[in-house]
DNA sequence: CGCACCGTTCGGCGTTCGCCGAACCGTTCC
DNA sequence: GGAACGGTTCGGCGAACGCCGAACGGTGCG
């Protein structure tokens, strides 16, 4: 009763809904591993969460109706992915801003194998992150194709070395060029947005890194190396 | 039981703890109002979000325990504002998401008086937004000042202007100097992070603008305009 | 001192929500 | 056709949650 009379903002409601479809945590699950940009499986995602099919189609119901994620069914399968770009750099933001609590505690060495190629180089929704995404950006930045000074962008020596690559940028998108992304291991941001993206595609085009396994892992070939320690400087160690 | 077989990202508790702390929809209207960057008492909000009072009492419990309010007490007050310039980031960032969605209707003229200032020029947290935000960003990028076409970043000639402006820049500090913050009623990114957050406050100081009443509406002076077409070249129709 | 006021705590209410297993539907493969 | 499989729907359960009013404890003021 009464409720006429309050002044709450409008925008409220349709914030607590958007924050509601993270705040379960087999949801927010899901979403950390659809950042790997692939598409999961309904089941895949039931198994990874450790809960019955039923209850996980429930929440795809829910994270589809939402918009943050996009399906695509083929034959029995239903396919998942992140909606968009969008939704990927949401739960970037989300992410970030936990770090800084979740001190990442000193694991045992059991599954380091795992985690160390994780840390050594993966994907984050469509760009490189790890300590691979940390190389790219500071040899980036080093060579004075992109400033992390006064912002997050590229030089107009960047643009050109993206050029030179053969790499088509489009600006005239409504994605950004550059934006930093913030990485969970490495806590420094790293280069997202189109030109990130692109960058990461024309990576794994030119055979210079792949994806081990499944998963978002991925690792840097010798050819990956010469180009790479040749374009921005990078130092080999870091890469292997 | 059985939980112990699941890979569930560890992060996905804390990811889903923080989004639950927005997922109330009174929540969510005390961090919308927050978002001005001043601090609130729990009378404040409560007769804001139109709830008793000890109803927002447990919400602020939840939002300060959570680590997105800081709080100071006062006599028999208990001031509350956002804890810092990541949390009124994070609001941002979710409020930019679902304004596409929200397609501002067309509101009758009823309280258009103070949506139509609130339209014109605003604070946002702390940094100009509004057509007040948008006119200035434009006007720095227009003079070459903050280049937005390959990312979001102070130029060179930026850094001068500050510089000559007697603004000191804090490039040491964790926060970014200039960052993109998605205007609500403008649909267009305008300057925020420690510039956007220097410069308003220098303009505050210098009597280019005053605050509306206690709201987050300001209002620029003819001072204002004459220093802001002078050194922005800022049409001066477009801040009255 | 006594009153008004701000905020908190507590008990209780109703709702929502996540989860499961069972039943069911459609696809795929033998 | 029949069996296996992936996914969805449904009923039901228990827990968590948001809300309130009433009672209580400080603070400030007359």
């Amino acid at each position: 009763m009464l409720e006429g009379m309050t002044s709450k903002d409008p925008r409220a409601g349709a914030l607590a809904r958007l924050a509601a479809l993270v705040a379960d945590e087999t949801r927010a699950a899901c979403l950390l591993a659809l950042l790997d940009g692939r598409a999961w499986t309904a089941g895949e995602l039931a198994r990874h969460c450790g809960v019955a099919a039923s209850t996980l189609s429930e929440h795809l119901g829910k994270l589809v109706g939402g918009g943050l994620l996009a399906e695509e069914r083929q034959g029995r399968h239903r396919y998942v992915r992140l909606a968009d770009a969008r939704v990927a750099q949401l739960v970037e933001d989300l992410t970030a801003h936990i770090a800084p609590d979740a001190a990442e505690p000193p694991r045992g060495l059991r599954q380091s194998g795992a985690d160390s190629a994780m840390a050594r180089g993966r994907t984050c929704y469509d760009h490189f992150a790890g300590r691979l995404g940390i190389a790219v950006t500071d040899g980036l930045t080093a060579r004075g194709l992109l400033r992390q000074d006064t912002g997050f962008a590229l030089t107009d020596a960047g643009l050109d070395w993206f050029g030179a690559l053969g790499v088509e940028l489009d600006a005239r998108g409504r994605r950004p060029l550059a934006r930093a992304c913030l990485d969970w291991t490495e806590r420094r941001p790293h280069l997202a947005g189109a030109a990130g993206a692109a960058l990461c595609r024309h990576a794994l085009d030119q055979g210079w890194c792949v994806r081990i396994g499944s998963g978002r892992a991925v690792k840097v070939t010798e050819d990956g190396v010469r180009a790479l320690s040749g374009l921005l400087g990078v130092d080999a160690a870091a890469l292997r």
